[in-house]
DNA sequence: TCTGGGGTCCTAGGACCC
DNA sequence: TCTGGGGTCCTAGGACCC
């Protein structure tokens, strides 16, 4: 039996989620900030035209921007985040066979099943997802992974294939490698593209024919595998179940530079608060925390200075409180005076099952007390859908705090950002799935 | 003035042990 | 002055992804 994947990829995810809810910036150009508002992460189709990068700093494009009174959001991650179960839980509908892979990616696992025409039920997932959710997508099927992502590539290049390209069994396969430029292979970053075009390779058709050798040579068995995967072999299977998380970051940079230890502390505080809530909402406990520091990289006068201090726990632990306490004392110790900081964060390591932690003779901290405060804590701030219950260290007001100062409304998730409609004397014909609301 | 954040895997080399 | 070999574990760095 013949391996069948699909790729469904959501159009301009970020850029496509505002639009739901706000139709009057359909066929205008839009784009979304990263943290900080500070660079471009999603386009619409309009500003790439106009020529605007991935990942380019805002500032930089600020003239574009004007000139052509391009709409610009911040990130709204709870938004993107709601909106992301929505399509997954439609997609779902269709196999069971799923990995979600990011916010706006899914392969699917088609193999086996009796699909004569995959291009038609393709445009009928395409259209349910839109129908249901109001989210834009796009499908590739391939014989590997790495050939569905291909496929989606080209399907977004071409107005012909209306969204939806199979190249499973297509005559078209060794064009379509042949049109592919050798970055755009799903694997090969620009450091690998660069190395490969000196070599003569610049299209995925000419890496297919590469030297397994060559390649294992200078890529590593990681290169090699995608070579295999584009000739149609299958090295990657689907990964249903995701594998429990390595290790767990929270890090920010600051809405303006900050110089005191007060506030650094404040900061490390409370991303350590956000990293020990995703280490509950996960069963996970961390042995290892690191706090690292860092002054703006960009910043060509003025002190520079990077540093980290990681600290072993005695015994791990998701309790907020406790690994505040660790933080702070790290950071206390890297602090550097005299500095203009730009960014601060918490990374936690050797996690472990909670329920599977190693007790330590010295330990003093009441493990049962701590386990409960925490499921309070995060009840209370789940119920209000923000955090509500804080620990001082954190700060109060928190001058540093990240920019997002063009975030749209929590339409899906906050009460008192619901969409408003406005509705005149004639019945009102909007149904809320035409919001993306069930 | 303004430049994001959170992950993964692989490999080479050093520490350490017997 | 002579000074083995093989295994494991850990870490840092480099590549990649969205």
């Amino acid at each position: 039996m013949k391996n069948v994947f699909a790729l469904v990829d959501c159009n301009n995810f970020y850029v496509s989620c505002e639009r739901v809810f706000d139709p009057r910036l359909e066929g205008r150009p839009v784009i979304v900030m990263s943290n900080n508002d500070g660079c471009v992460v999603a386009r619409s189709n309009e500003v790439k035209a106009l020529g605007v990068g991935m990942g380019v700093p805002v500032f930089k494009v600020q003239e574009i921007i004007e000139k052509h009174g391009i709409e610009v959001f911040s990130s709204n991650y709870t938004l993107y985040g709601d909106m992301s179960r929505r399509v997954m839980e439609t997609l779902a509908q269709f196999t069971p066979d799923m990995e979600i892979y990011s916010i706006d990616e899914a392969f699917l696992d088609l193999s086996g099943y009796p699909y004569r025409n995959l291009t038609e039920y393709g445009h009928e997932m395409r259209k349910r997802v839109k129908q249901w959710v109001g989210i834009p997508v796009t499908i590739g099927f391939g014989r590997s992974k790495t050939l569905a992502k291909m496929a989606n590539h080209l399907a977004k290049q071409s107005a012909k294939a209306k969204g939806v390209l199979d190249l499973t069994d297509s005559p078209y396969l060794a064009e379509a490698l042949r049109r592919t430029d050798v970055e755009k292979v799903w694997g090969i970053g620009s450091r690998y593209a660069k190395r490969l075009r000196k070599a003569g390779i610049e299209t995925a058709w000419d890496l297919r024919n590469a030297d397994d050798r060559w390649i294992r040579q200078e890529m590593g068995v990681v290169g090699l595998r995608t070579v295999h995967e584009l000739r149609g072999i299958a090295c990657y299977d689907l990964e249903t179940a995701p594998a429990p998380n390595k290790g767990i970051a929270s890090s920010r940079s600051f809405g303006r530079p900050v110089e005191t230890l007060e506030e650094i502390r404040e900061s490390v505080a409370a991303y350590t608060s956000r990293a020990a809530e995703k280490l509950r909402r996960q069963k996970l406990a961390a042995g290892v925390i690191t706090v690292m520091v860092m002054t703006n990289r960009f910043d060509t006068k003025g002190p520079r200075y990077f540093n980290y201090q990681t600290m072993e726990l005695p015994v791990a632990t998701n309790d907020t409180g406790e690994l505040i306490r660790y933080a702070v004392q790290a950071v206390e110790k890297i602090y550097r005076p005299g500095c203009r900081y730009k960014k601060a964060g918490v990374l936690l390591d050797g996690l472990v099952a909670q329920d599977k932690v190693q007790g330590n003779l010295f330990d003093d901290l009441d493990r049962e007390k701590s386990a409960k405060l925490m499921r309070v804590l995060d009840a209370v701030n789940a119920r209000t859908a923000s955090d509500t219950l804080r620990y001082a260290t954190a700060g109060l007001k928190q001058p540093w705090r990240t920019k997002f100062q063009k975030r749209s409304p929590r339409y899906t998730t906050r009460w008192d950002e619901l969409l408003r409609v406005k509705v005149e004397k004639k019945v009102c014909t909007a149904y809320p799935t035409d919001y993306g609301l069930r």
